[in-house]
DNA sequence: ATAAAGTCTATTAGTTCGATGGAGTCTATG
DNA sequence: CATAGACTCCATCGAACTAATAGACTTTAT
């Protein structure tokens, strides 16, 4: 399972709905300018978010975007699913449960992407919106170091290439 | 982290290698036939493993590729970063620790990426290419060595499109 | 010398990704 | 009831990536 931009867009425009959840609906400029994301881009995402009954859109003059159901009640994994697809590294977990059946030779190695696939839906199936947008995360893992990267702004980072991992 | 079908085909050859440690130098040839993989394509990524000296070549004659470690020592995240990248399902495990320390308002976001990605290396990071061949039945009996693939392709299954999951 | 094998570079067709433009439709408001 | 503001829908775009193939070159056993 990759995210690609559009799917972290998508989450963070669901962040930011779930932030101002009961507010009434938000306009996709709002949305666009409260998170820096592209407005025409995201404005696909959202028509995307709506076909799957995850917002719903009000038209007209004082329209916008709203979540249909409570931050509670929303999972990552949903989001992810509708635009990044599948969570499993390779195909989807049906179609590794096949080939599991089927192909004996590498059964083993598809046994492993369904694990992974496995680990990463238990984490997604269970984290809400509602619980991204609560207080500080409660920082799980070993406390790895992080390191220093030199003076910079806030955020204009950019993230591309392989270094660490 | 998405594996592509390269990264299975490169999964597939070194299991492979793995079976046959310590014949001496397996040709390509012989690799693309017993895995079914595309043999010009093949010769790219074992060129690429080789570079990373997992493998070792043996030019001319009588060459071919062989492991340059015992199967045990060898693990699927190793073969993975290499062909596919990092094991995040976003950016790599550095970037992603630097977004937490950065990015307040995605903090948690960036901390479930995480989360994922150390589940996806717990797994990765501990499975070994001995461990994939160790099957339950490492060869169905019949016969030495000489593996007939013969008519008609074990697994002529398409993988592709959404259902499960 | 020759055949068999890896090495290396280039190229390809097709797809996906991230993004933009514009025409159309709906609706609150004055 | 006109209109501005907002969503809807479709078309297109360039860049990058993916999977694969082609061909010339080098190395080595015999």
């Amino acid at each position: 399972m990759k995210i690609s931009q559009k799917g972290l867009y998508a989450l963070q425009a669901m962040m930011m709905l779930a932030r101002h959840h009961n507010q009434g609906a938000i306009k996709i400029r709002d949305i666009a300018y409260e998170e820096s994301l592209p407005e025409k881009f995201l404005e696909l995402i959202l028509l995307e978010l709506k076909n799957a009954r995850i917002v719903e859109s009000v038209r007209g003059a004082k329209g916008g975007y709203q979540l249909r159901r409570d931050p509670d009640d929303i999972h990552l994994s949903e989001i992810i699913r509708l635009i990044d697809g599948p969570l499993a590294p390779f195909a989807d977990a049906d179609q590794l449960r096949t080939l599991i059946d089927r192909d004996i030779p590498h059964r083993a190695l598809y046994q492993v992407f369904l694990d992974v696939r496995d680990a990463a839906a238990k984490i997604l199936e269970h984290t809400t919106l509602a619980q991204l947008i609560k207080g500080p995360a409660p920082r799980s893992g070993k406390g790895g170091k992080a390191k220093k990267k030199e003076a910079g702004s806030v955020l204009p980072m950019v993230v591309g290439g392989h270094k660490g991992e």
